[in-house]
DNA sequence: CTCTGTGCAAACACTTTGCAGCTAA
DNA sequence: TTAGCTGCAAAGTGTTTGCACAGAG
């Protein structure tokens, strides 16, 4: 499901490796031997790595890498649209007390979290082979982005 | 958006209160003053609060709450489902180094992150109002349940 | 040579756990 | 009366920050 063929995906990522670099430089920031690491960690693993998972990852390349370096590190790749940080995943527990269907807005720079209902959004259907693997308890629609009010505040 | 005309809100607000020692008691809890403050700061909030905004609140009705009694009840609130944890929060960062649009299943006992794809829900558009107010950059679809390997294991 | 990146250590923030006394039922 | 609840304190976990040295450009 996630990870395809050997062979194919094998070269995906060998492409991906190569155009690394060139994103960093890009981006202002240096190619070290820890940022490959990292990043190749990263895209070898389908299982959407905590800092922790890589850490252990890249140990087996550069055992004194710290977890320090490759927080930092995987911090940077988010910031440059390199990877992604999973949708919700680092913050603080955030309760909600609706119980009717509604979907959710957060806001990446204030943590705003807005509801919003639009029926449309009701209707999900889990695609069948999922819905027969999983038991699939909650479909959500999630938004990220930047709220009215943090816009108007700064531009950035 | 979020809140409604004030009365009917309002309305609204009364009964789920009212409603809620039953709930507590055909849960086997107990229905004290804390347990009251804390799900009628939590309904009352249209914030998804954390269990330090709850905490503030209630404090105002009864001084001396502790954070530790907030999160606890939060979280009994979550187990017999009255409240839910906005989907992902509370977790560890995890990074995705894949680029291309795809969907997250995440299992609620091992935490472990599926990717699937599942071509309809790139379609997916963001409702006129939401996307005239907001600054959306990122849209998903996301699933929460219990995988295959986990519902293998255990049942409850 | 310069300036970013790294490793180490300390500081932080949030959550969880254990226990003794309290209280709803 | 008594099982469950609360408050306090301590430990645990994950993240962030400051600094000196190392290494990429």
């Amino acid at each position: 499901m996630s990870s395809g063929s050997g062979r194919a995906n094998r070269d995906k990522l060998k492409e991906k490796m190569d155009a690394f670099p060139a994103k960093c430089r890009r981006a202002g920031l240096k190619v070290t031997p820890q940022r490959m690491a990292v990043y190749k960690a990263l895209i070898e693993s389908n299982q959407h790595p905590s800092a922790e998972m890589v850490f252990h990852k890249t140990r087996e390349v550069i055992p004194n890498i710290s977890l320090d370096t490759v927080n930092r590190t995987l911090l940077t790749l988010a910031e440059i649209r390199t990877a992604f940080i999973v949708e919700g995943s680092g913050d603080v527990k955030r309760f909600d007390g609706v119980l009717e269907t509604h979907q959710h807005f957060k806001c990446l720079k204030c943590r705003r979290i807005v509801d919003f209902h639009y029926k449309p959004f009701d209707k999900i259907t889990v695609p069948k082979n999922i819905g027969r693997k999983f038991t699939v308890l909650k479909t959500t629609v999630y938004l990220e982005g930047i709220c009215d009010l943090c816009r108007k505040r700064v531009d950035k």
